[in-house]
DNA sequence: TATTTTTGATTGACTCATCAATCAATAAAA
DNA sequence: TTTTATTGATTGATGAGTCAATCAAAAATA
């Protein structure tokens, strides 16, 4: 069976069984045999490769961490004018693969960990940087800054209780409804502002 | 020393012990000795009188909850006009007792918890329909139904949203900017409507 | 009142299961 | 043969839950 060049494949194999363990049991708390399992290998394996089951959680965040951003990248590029980067920010968060119940799951269980690990936490917090600065970025564009940093607060905010609403499944605000409310949000908020500056 | 009727001291001291420890600790992932020990009793009491770590898990978030209850119920009535008692709404949600890092922790955990106990996530359920129907409540008095339950759901979020970003530390929005900020959602969007409802 | 019985409160010691981590051994490339 | 991949078996720690025994107040009885 063993083949040479193994190690990549196996990590990435692990990091992804890992997301959708935790994803399923809505816990950090998973074992690395729970782990392993999904990944097919053995949990010797997964500590040989990670060192520790931390680690092996250090990278998950990680990885889900870079497909957001390389979600937003994208959805960022396709985007000109800043309004529509604005939109296409708010949808990014809220697209299927971000909304689904696993991935809400495990985002929630990590943001429980953060309070724990410093590692943790700072991957926590880069994203909330990062939202919050690309938002302010397009607004600033569009209204004073004090005010696109108001509105980012706000908005920010906004997405991430969608998002953790969503964790309860009780009344499923869905997708686009989300991205409704949100986007809502920023307008009646720019409008606001156009108003002000030229009162009818 | 036994002296009798120490059931319902006992009760009380524990899940207050349980709730400081899971605050400090940020997790749900506490020992019943840990909490024994701040409660200033044995493991084996613990058990004694709530048969097992889950039930006395569940007894802490209903107590948290009830706290919560509490807390808005006598808001409430201290207001009168439902702009008031919407300003109410908000202020509970943010007060201090709320915003403090080991209660935010303790929800969060909680929050994380729900996706494996149905019990926990009923007790959430519960608090999240509540402030979805105080809010719609009194908004519908002032704006159109079905326009009060998208604000309400708007702002339920924004303060969900606000208080997870608070359990991050990083960019450390205060009390008062929070309030600021949903309340500034909430008039923002009446105002909004009631221009729409009068042209210039 | 004095004595015995009952009952609630409480714990130390123990069991049992789980799990992260280690390691020595094996098998297949190179 | 050396290196890389892989695992089964094992260990040590931890923690939930149990239980039999103890202690003291309260209640019943003499």
């Amino acid at each position: 069976m063993p083949k040479v060049g193994m190690e990549p494949v196996r990590r990435k194999a692990l990091v992804d069984a890992a997301l959708r363990v935790i994803g399923d049991q809505g816990t950090l708390a998973v074992t690395m045999s729970d782990i392993a399992r999904r990944a097919g290998v053995s949990p010797a394996l997964a500590h040989h490769y990670f060192g520790s089951k931390e680690q092996l959680l250090i990278e998950t965040v990680r990885s889900l961490l870079r497909q957001l951003r390389d979600d937003t990248v994208t959805a960022l590029n396709a985007a000109t004018a800043p309004r529509e980067k604005l939109s296409a920010l708010i949808r990014v968060s809220f697209q299927a693969s971000q909304f689904a119940p696993d991935t809400i799951a495990a985002w929630l269980a990590f943001y429980s960990e953060a309070q724990r690990s410093e590692d943790v936490r700072r991957f926590l917090v880069v994203y909330a940087r990062r939202l919050r600065s690309n938002l302010v970025a397009n607004l600033k564009v569009l209204c004073p800054v004090d005010d696109a940093e108001r509105i980012a607060e706000g908005a920010a905010a906004m997405i991430d209780g969608l998002y953790i609403r969503q964790s309860l499944r009780s009344a499923p605000i869905g997708i686009e409804a989300s991205i409704a409310l949100t986007e809502d949000y920023v307008t009646s908020h720019l409008d606001q502002l156009y108003r002000q500056g030229r009162p009818a």
